[in-house]
DNA sequence: CTTGACTCTTACCTTACGTCATACCCTACA
DNA sequence: TGTAGGGTATGACGTAAGGTAAGAGTCAAG
């Protein structure tokens, strides 16, 4: 018979040393012996149980659970395995729908980020940026776009940045609200945001009357079909829900 | 702009009182106003917000980092959820493989059943029973299982399902350390233990030769085609290490 | 003025440990 | 024999996201 202290038992488990004295305090697993000094020694059948112990850990179970499992004889063990096997079987469905959710919130980010340099007139690839320039030019007039080039170039760096983020964020608040009511009080505040932070960017120098800018730009957004990518599917829903807000917006301002 | 208590915030937007105490305590959601009796009260603005707390933290975000998405407009939200996904699909992938394992055990669990009742004469369907019972005579001698039989008949129904179920569970952790030395000191502490239950099981009446009728045991597992079904194909594998097991602790125990 | 519903703060409980802090123990080496 | 270094014990606090409860104050209706 081998007797292991706790720093040796510890080691040839794989456990801290605090995870034996927990043990040891919940009754899992007590020490075979205890010293003069109350130190604690574990002998091969402690080495086994904590085997037990550690395989049942690894699937999940509550300490309390593997505690009733090994002291309980009766215990129906193979029902305690198929109901963690369903618990777990939930916990990864609700995952799935998770990481979907993630997913369509990146694509549209993405387009998003596509949009906003629509907007923004920023990293663009130098060979798409003239074609991008001159549409619009063509759109909204060449003195227009002069001058909103001007008012970018007057931010900094991390001015850009920072307007660009929040833009971002604000997008996806949008896209995450995709199904929900347009005119719907949240989504308006966002749109609000969005609207202002556009203005700002463009350093309110848009003439042909803000709000009718405004408009024109959820127009693009359904009829041009550069925002409906193949593998960005839901940007046309998005494109849509966009300008039904944007037009209720616009409606409500004017009032 | 509307007035909202704790409670009628929390029924709307479907959270316990305590919630939105704590969110307020963290800073993520403070009420608009305090009335002279510290009341909390809410507005629209705040019911946004709170939907978009409510939108993260179903994304399973902890509130710390949703403080942080939400309060700084720099936060790269992209980046987040990138991580984020990475560590779903990690935590997807563990689940997996957990429910891999305790379906290799629930399937060498019911296989165990069968071979418990090999060894018992318990549950078999009465078609079958009178095959089972022939091929033992024939294989271990008629007295050998009449005298067998007479004890099982002893036990009480109580006994009975405390032994199996014992035996179950020794079934089990041996199948957990299926891939591990069949000759290691937990492996063998299973084995002894079983071996115990089935002498006492058969009341101490096999007269082969114990240790001899524990060999044969473990060959019939190995050779028997009904202890590998087309559905629980660990089985033989399972039966494989079980011989070997129990020839390891034949060896030693004639020491 | 009382009753009942509501609210406040404070604080302890949950899981499975990690991380100190303080003090004691043991052994090897000078 | 003293001491340095490592091992050990106990106790306590902290974690995440609230649940639950105690004790006291508040509000509106009858």
């Amino acid at each position: 018979m081998n007797n292991y202290s706790v720093k040796k038992l510890s080691r040839l488990a794989g456990v801290s040393v605090r995870t034996l004295h927990l043990y040891d305090e919940l009754g899992l697993l007590k020490p075979s012996v205890r010293t003069e000094a109350r130190y604690r020694l574990y002998g091969d059948k402690e080495l086994l149980r904590l085997q037990q112990i550690l395989f049942y850990r690894e699937l999940d179970f509550p300490l309390k659970d593997i505690l009733a499992i090994l002291e309980d004889p009766a215990f129906d063990l193979q029902q305690a395995l198929e109901g963690h096997r369903k618990a777990l079987l939930a916990k990864r469905e609700r995952i799935d729908t998770l990481v979907g959710t993630i997913d369509k919130t990146l694509v549209t980010l993405k387009n998003n980020t596509m949009l906003q340099v629509e907007d923004l007139y920023e990293g663009i690839p130098n060979d798409k940026m003239e074609a991008y320039r001159a549409e619009a030019m063509a759109k909204w007039g060449k003195d227009t776009i002069l001058s909103a080039e001007e008012t970018l170039r007057s931010f900094s760096k991390e001015e850009m940045r920072d307007l660009q983020t929040e833009l971002s964020n604000i997008n996806t608040r949008l896209t995450v609200m995709m199904n929900t009511d347009p005119t719907s009080a949240p989504v308006q505040e966002c749109i609000a945001r969005r609207f202002k932070i556009i203005l700002q960017l463009s350093g309110g120098k848009i003439e042909m009357g803000k709000l009718e800018y405004f408009r024109k730009l959820g127009e693009l957004y359904v009829q041009d079909n550069r925002y409906t990518p193949v593998d960005g599917m839901p940007s046309l829903e998005l494109a849509q829900f966009m300008k039904a807000a944007m037009d209720h917006y616009i409606e409500t301002q004017g009032e």
